[in-house]
DNA sequence: GAGGCGTTGGAGAGCGCTCTCCCGGCATGC
DNA sequence: GCATGCCGGGAGAGCGCTCTCCAACGCCTC
C-alpha cells in the first residue's frame, strides 16, 4: 500500500509552502485566489486525506462526539442490552435528530453503550483519550452512575431526560405532566369513565411524571382514583401489566400507557380477553414511537418532539464544547396528542 | 481545566525517562519490576491518561472499527433510516457479538449510517483520515455500492452476507438454502399439504437463496408448486404479502415467511380472517429475532447465530488489518430450527 | 520618495507519543 | 585479564498537522 500523502507532499505539487496548503484546506486567512486553486488542484491530483490524529493533536479536538446508551443490563442471557436498544424504535429518533444536526457540520456520531461498570469505565477512559470531544446522554434506567462520573471528570455532556439526582449536567426533556394531561383531557372528551393507567418504571423521573400528571389532571375532570399497574417499559412489562388490570377491573374503558412498546403489548392482551379497541377500551400511548404504528389498531399517543430534542442536546453540547464556561442549563419541550385508531 | 498530565510528567514524577514509561505502559521489553512499579505509582498519582491522537500518530493504529449500517435511506419521511436500523432487533444482536469480541480487546466499534451517497462518502472519508482501522458493514439493500468503495479504497472491510456482485472482500454468511430446508421439513413434518411463502426483496442473495432453497426443499417432498408473495422485510410488508396470498390461496394451511419482522405483520393478517395459528395455519419465520418472540404467538423460526457470525467478523477483520495481506476468505454458519407455537 | 500599514506567504516550533539507536554495566567465556 | 554478549535504561528523531511569528511586498499618505 502506497503511504498516503501528507501535508508536505501537496504542498511540493503546489510550490507552496506546508502553511499555505493548511491554510486553504481550512480556509483560515486570505490566499490569493489563484494559488488557492493550485493548491487544490495538487490536492486533488495527490488525492491527500488530512490525517486526523495529526490534526487532533495540535487542535485537542476530534471532531467527534460519543452517543451514550446507558443502562442496567440484564445479566440473564447473552448480552441483551444492545438487543433491547435495537429493540426500541427511540433510539431511532434520538440517533435521527442527533445525526441530522451534526452530519452537516462534519462531526462524527459515536455510538456506544454503557450497560456495566466496565463499560462505563471504558466510556470515560474513552473521552479522557480523547477519542470524543463530549457525550451525549440517553439512560434507560434511573439510577444512573454514569452522568456524575463525567461531571466529575469535568467531560462536557448533555443528558436526555432530568437526571435522577441533582447534579450540575445541561438536559432537555419533554413536559411529561402536559402530556399525560393530553392524554387525561382526551380520554375524558371520548366519554371514558373508567379509566387506568400502565406506568413505568416509579423510579424514574418521567415515569413518575406522566403517572401523577396523569392522575392530577384526572382528578380535574372529577375522577379521584385511577387504578394503576407498574411496568417497565417493556412489551412483555405491557402485557403483563394488562392482564393484571383486567383482572382487578375488568370494567375499565380507557387506559393510559406510559410508552408506546407497553401500550402494543397490552393491546393484544385486550384483545384476547375480548375487548375491542377502542369501542370498548381505548388506549393512549405514549412517546409517538413506531410501536404506535406498528400497533393494531394503531395507537393514539403523546408525541414527543424527540428528533428535535435529540438534535438540541448536540446543539447544546457543540455550545458546551466550544465554550467550557457555558452555563449548564435545560430546555423542556412541548409534547402534542397524537389521535388514531385505538381511541 | 488543569492540562491533562503526559508522558512527560509522569517520567520526571517517577524519575525515570519518557521511554521508560511508555514501555511500562505498553508492556513492551524487561522493565526492573522496582522501577515499573515507581512508574505504575507515578501514573497513579498524575492521573494520567494516554492521548489517543498521539499514539495513533505514530503507531497509525486507531484502535477503533467502524461498524457501518449500509441500506437505502427512503427518501420519505424525516431521515427514517435510522428508525428503521433501530427497529430492528437483528442489528442488536449483531452490536452484541461483535461488541462482545472486541471490548475484551479494547477495540472500539463506531457505528455508522451509510444510507445515503453523502453519507457513505463520509464513510470512505473517515476511514482515509485514520478516524477508524477498518469496516464491519451490514447491507441492508441489494446493490450497495459501499463494498467496492471499500475495496477500491483498500480500506479492510468485512461483510455480513456474500455480496450481490462478486467482488475480492471477506464475508459471513448463512447457510440459507439449508435453512429454508428446515422449514420446508418441518411443515411437512406438522402435516401441511398447502404451503406458501412470503419472500423477501428478489434481488437480494439471501432472499433468492431462501426462497430457492424452499421450493427446491418442498419439491423433494413432492410439492413442485408454492406461491409466494414477495416482501422487503419489512412489518408492513409481510402483513401486505399475506393479504396478497390470503387472497390468492385462501386454503393454504403453512406459510414460510423469509424473516421474522414479516411474519411479525403477516399474524395478525391471519388472525383477522379468521385463521387460527397454528391450528388452521402454520408459519415458520426466518431469523429468530426478537420479533419472533414479541410475535403472538411466539414463532417457531430459522435461527441465524447471528452474535456468533458477527463475533467472527470483527475476528476476521481484526486478522485483515493486523496483516494486509490476509487472503479474503468466506465463513458460512449453519442455522438451525426454533420451534415455537406458530407450528 | 520615504515611512507606515495591510496583506500574503514561509519558517519552524511544537502537540504527545513510539521506537530505533546507543550506551553503560554486569555476567560470562577463553 | 580482556573481549563478548546481554539486559535495562536514556536520548532523540520523527509521526502529520496547526499556528504563531516574521519577512517580503505592494500601496497609500504626506
Amino acid at each position: 500500500m502506497p503511504a498516503s500523502p501528507t501535508l508536505e507532499d501537496v504542498a511540493r505539487a503546489a510550490g507552496v509552502s506546508r502553511a499555505t496548503v493548511s491554510r486553504v484546506i481550512n480556509g483560515i486567512r486570505n490566499v490569493d485566489p489563484v494559488i488557492q486553486e493550485t493548491v487544490r488542484r495538487a490536492i486533488a491530483d495527490t488525492g491527500y486525506v488530512p490525517n486526523r490524529a495529526a490534526r487532533s493533536l495540535v487542535t485537542r479536538r476530534t471532531g467527534a462526539i460519543a452517543l451514550v446508551v446507558s443502562g442496567a443490563g440484564e445479566e440473564s442471557g447473552e448480552s441483551p442490552f444492545h438487543s433491547q436498544v435495537f429493540a426500541d424504535p427511540f433510539f431511532g429518533r434520538v440517533a435521527s435528530g442527533v445525526v441530522g444536526f451534526l452530519r452537516p457540520r462534519g462531526i462524527h456520531p459515536i455510538l456506544m453503550f454503557a450497560e456495566t461498570a466496565e463499560a462505563r469505565a471504558q466510556v470515560i477512559a474513552y473521552l479522557r483519550q480523547g477519542n470524543a470531544d463530549g457525550a451525549i446522554l440517553v439512560s434507560t434506567q434511573a439510577e444512573d452512575p454514569l452522568p456524575r462520573l463525567l461531571v466529575e471528570a469535568s467531560l462536557p455532556a448533555v443528558l436526555f431526560a432530568r437526571p435522577a439526582e441533582p447534579i450540575p449536567i445541561s438536559y432537555v426533556d419533554v413536559a411529561h405532566r402536559t402530556g399525560a394531561k393530553l392524554a387525561a383531557d382526551h380520554l375524558v372528551a371520548r366519554g371514558r369513565l373508567r379509566v387506568a393507567t400502565i406506568a413505568g418504571p416509579l423510579n424514574v423521573p418521567a415515569a413518575q411524571d406522566r403517572l401523577s400528571g396523569f392522575r392530577d389532571a384526572m382528578a380535574a375532570h372529577g375522577h379521584p382514583y385511577i387504578p394503576c399497574a407498574e411496568g417497565d417499559f417493556t412489551l412483555d412489562s405491557g402485557e403483563a401489566a394488562m392482564e393484571r388490570l383486567l383482572a382487578e377491573y375488568p370494567g375499565l374503558d380507557g387506559v393510559f400507557i406510559a410508552n408506546d412498546l407497553m401500550a402494543q403489548g397490552a393491546l393484544p392482551v385486550l384483545r384476547h380477553h375480548g375487548r375491542r379497541v377502542p369501542e370498548d377500551v381505548a388506549v393512549v400511548g405514549f412517546d409517538d414511537s413506531s410501536a404506535a404504528t406498528a400497533s393494531r389498531p394503531p395507537l393514539t399517543t403523546i408525541r414527543h418532539p424527540v428528533e428535535d430534542m435529540a438534535a438540541e442536546m448536540a446543539r447544546l453540547l457543540a455550545a458546551h464544547i466550544d465554550d467550557p464556561d457555558q452555563p449548564v442549563t435545560s430546555i423542556i419541550f412541548e409534547p402534542s396528542l397524537v389521535v388514531r385508531d385505538s381511541t
